[in-house]
DNA sequence: CGTCATGATTGCAT
DNA sequence: ATGCAATCATGACG
């Protein structure tokens, strides 16, 4: 706090390292491809892509895998999405190209916005760079904030800097891109005087250039982070102490609420706080004893090993995976502030979607959803696995190394599983979350074993993020494990049902203060799940979290077939989550209609039971959007993003499997008010499990026990999916194509404006939509 | 309460 | 401008 002043917005920014992908991807164009092409590679198939990959591509392949991999399915899904959008878009560019004269604009501006935001999640920076080639210049283009980002993010990937300084500074951009464009800041900063160094910086360089070159407002909102607590939440914490040295537990709780810290946390800070108080002097002798840690970094490379804990932050760059665990605690504290109120990512689904805002809608073969923080979602189901992932903040950082979202959660994963404790049912969600790291590997595989439950009821949870709400219904039965990860909390999670484990996530305070349903959910839930929340109001149908609620709950979803319910439950304070698999194979469609109606009757205690089961393994991991803290910029990990949702808005997403097509269409139901944001991302990891009758029969791997391990594994097999359903490139392509087009304007607008207030009218369309045969209008087109 | 572990800073010598 | 080592600051844990 001292110190903090005006390197404390710095601070963090220790590690940045983990940028791996990034960093060399600035450096050279050689490495950059790399890694884009590494995701690339393991998105799309070789072959029919309108953009011929590159042999590096290929060659990458096999590592992309493994790390790009890592980012996840999501990422994976993401690139299928992407490479849809890519197409539509070159469809399009072509198209102006050809009749550019009569039409200035073929796609409005957000549109665009949401190419650029999917192109950009789904890593494929090339991509990307060409389609704003393809742009007109318009004007109409010309504050769009997606687009100088996407441009940020070309110019970082292209290693030219010098646009990239100009461009941040010259826009004042959203909150909730400022993490990830502060990453951009240094780690072209970095690069540059690595580059110039011909050796890696250490952490005492980075502290220098950071000082050197301070991030502009435009992209920084002035508050610092020291640490893993943010100011505000320092100063709240101060406050109390001033008052009260020895806080009852309720005003820790409290506290804990309005600091988006965990109870934890907030104990041992006012432990700390009255030990250092007391004997100033003594505290912190010992320390350097040990050595410095620090410098270390730097000179060996690898090193971090020294250190138990998988947060190591400086390592060369070298892995990928490496998240900064420091980081993440970022989280938390963003999440804890009123920032926070931006974060409107969170979008879940169950088999679908519901992005929040402005965000993009993709899906297709493995359906995904991009919100605009980066938020992804397969919650379709593609045969076997699926994956869900949301993240906001990661994504840009994940965008920038991999091209995957899902850095955050695979990297927890990757570096994984180590040990982490595991949580089992530690109620008490401790403090831990600011370490987040090693929570992610939390996720333990066996722990979860296949508690079976069943659940019937169908019970539909709606949460609400900035404006993304997802409402379930459940019957869900999981088989085997389903895990959930959250990175933030490590400690904490829980398991449901046995079956699911969850840390706690968080909800930025502020947000949910704003938002104004609450629902109460009450820890009575018969499951046993925990829920403790203690405000939770259902509307019909739909249940909003209120920051009241001290825990909170998550859900999942419906599937016809099977499903995995993932539930959350948070730890600290209010954070809700829920990921869902949805394990589509096949045929069936899967209308996952939330309705508030389903949820009509069920209180909130119904939700519990849906939570349960699943029939694979899955894995989730949430991070919680990070908000600016410089930190975080440092590090990869660090990258939440907050997301700003306007407006809540129910968003309507549509997901449609190739194969066998299964439509997924969630609308997710969502009054205007509420306000959850949810703040992770989640992977999931879905195998399919035997339950499940008919399988496509990928080869899917068997599911491991280590979930973090296996994320590869899944991973690939995600990319088989992939490529059974791209196989047909083009008709899927089209296919997908078409669904943008026929409906993009809804899910679009929808999106980007992040309103919709026609639910009707969406439901309709999504009727449409579901029956609508992609390949038809592919070959109209 | 006492300690640890580690990131952030600072100072100093090159 | 750097490299290195010392020191501070702070969250987490036993």
């Amino acid at each position: 706090m001292s110190s903090s002043s005006p390197t404390g917005q710095i601070a963090s920014a220790a590690d940045i390292k983990q940028e791996n992908g990034m960093e060399s991807a600035s450096e050279g164009q050689e490495a950059p491809r790399e890694v884009a092409g590494g995701a690339a590679a393991g998105l799309s198939p070789p072959a029919p892509t309108p953009f011929p990959l590159e042999p590096g591509d290929v060659a990458v392949a096999a590592a992309a895998a493994r790390i790009s991999g890592e980012e996840g399915a999501v990422a994976a899904a993401a690139g299928a999405a992407v490479d849809q959008v890519q197409l539509h878009s070159e469809l399009l560019g072509r198209h102006h190209h050809a009749a550019a004269a009569q039409t200035p604009l073929a796609f409005s501006p957000d549109h665009v916005a949401c190419v650029c935001e999917a192109l950009q999640q789904g890593g494929n920076l090339d991509r990307l760079a060409r389609f704003l080639w393809s742009l007109p210049q318009s004007d109409l283009l010309r504050g769009n904030e997606s687009l100088l980002k996407a441009r940020a993010l070309v110019a970082f990937h292209q290693g030219i800097y010098p646009e990239l300084y100009s461009i941040l500074e010259s826009h004042s951009f959203e909150s909730a891109n400022h993490p990830l464009l502060q990453q951009l800041w240094y780690k072209a900063r970095y690069t540059e005087a690595e580059r110039a160094r011909g050796r890696p910086l250490g952490a005492v360089d980075k502290y220098r250039l950071r000082r050197k070159f301070p991030l502009p407002r435009t992209i920084w909102d002035g508050e610092e982070t020291v640490y893993c607590f943010k100011e505000k939440s320092r100063n709240a914490l101060k406050e109390l102490y001033k008052q009260n040295r020895y806080p009852s537990p309720a005003e820790k709780r409290h506290l804990a609420k309005i600091t988006g810290l965990s109870l934890t946390q907030v104990s041992n800070w006012f432990k700390n706080r009255r030990q250092r108080d007391r004997n100033p002097s003594e505290t912190q002798s010992k320390s350097e004893s040990d050595g410095n840690p620090s410098t270390e970094d730097e000179s060996s490379k690898g090193h971090e090993d020294l250190s138990p804990h998988p947060l190591s932050s400086s390592s060369d760059g070298v892995t990928n995976l490496s998240l900064s665990s420091h980081m993440e605690p970022v989280y938390m504290q963003q999440i804890g502030n009123a920032k926070i109120s931006l974060s409107s990512s969170g979008v879940l689904l169950n088999g679908s979607l519901v992005p929040a805002s402005t965000s993009p809608v993709f899906l297709n073969g493995n359906s995904f959803i991009q919100g605009p923080n980066g938020v992804l979602l397969n919650g379709l189901n593609v045969g076997n696995t699926q994956s869900v992932s949301l993240n906001p903040p990661k994504l840009a950082s994940n965008i920038v190394s991999n091209g995957i979202s899902m850095t955050d959660i695979l990297g927890s994963a990757s570096q994984d599983v180590k040990d982490f404790k595991v949580l089992p049912g530690s109620v008490a969600n401790s403090a831990a979350t600011t370490s987040y790291s090693p929570s992610a590997s939390a996720s333990f595989p066996g722990l979860i074993p296949n508690a079976e439950v069943k659940r019937e009821g169908i019970q539909t949870v709606a949460s609400q993020d900035g404006g993304s709400v997802v409402t379930f219904t459940t019957p869900v039965q999981i088989n085997q494990y389903g895990i959930v990860q959250i990175p933030n909390s490590g400690t904490q999670s829980q398991f449901l049902n046995g079956s699911i484990g969850f840390s706690p996530l968080q909800l930025p305070p502020v947000s949910v203060a704003s938002s104004q349903g609450n629902l109460s959910v009450n820890s009575s839930t018969s499951d046993g799940s925990t829920f403790t929340s203690e405000s939770t109001t259902v509307q019909q149908g739909k249940v909003f979290f209120s920051s009241l609620a001290p825990n909170a709950v998550v859900y999942t979803v419906p599937n016809s077939g099977q499903t995995l319910g993932s539930v959350k439950q948070e730890g600290l304070d209010r954070s809700l989550v829920f990921s869902q698999l949805m394990p589509v194979n096949q045929n069936a469609q899967v209308n996952a209609n939330l309705s508030s109606e389903n949820i009509s009757g069920s209180g909130l205690h119904p939700l519990a039971s849906s939570l349960v089961n699943v029939s694979q393994t899955q894995n989730f991991s949430l991070t919680p959007p990070t908000l600016l803290t410089p930190t975080e910029l440092n590090s990869d990990i660090a990258d939440s993003q907050p997301m700003s949702a306007p407006v809540t808005s129910k968003s309507t997403v549509t997901s449609v499997s190739n194969t066998n097509y299964a439509t997924l269409q969630n609308c997710s139901l969502i009054t205007g008010q509420d306000l959850m944001s949810v703040p992770m991302a989640q992977t999931v990891l879905g195998e399919i499990v035997p339950t499940a009758e008919d399988q496509v029969g990928h080869p899917s791997p068997a599911v491991h026990q280590d979930f973090v391990r296996e994320h590869r594994l899944v991973l690939q097999s995600v990319a088989n999916l992939k490529d059974n359903f791209l196989p047909n490139s083009e008709s899927k392509a089209t296919s997908n194509l078409m669904m943008l087009d026929s409906k993009s304007k809804y899910v679009l607008d929808g999106m980007v404006e992040t309103v919709c207030e026609d639910l009707e009218t969406d439901k309709k369309e999504l009727a449409k939509l579901q029956t609508v045969q992609l390949d038809e209008d592919m070959q109209d087109l």
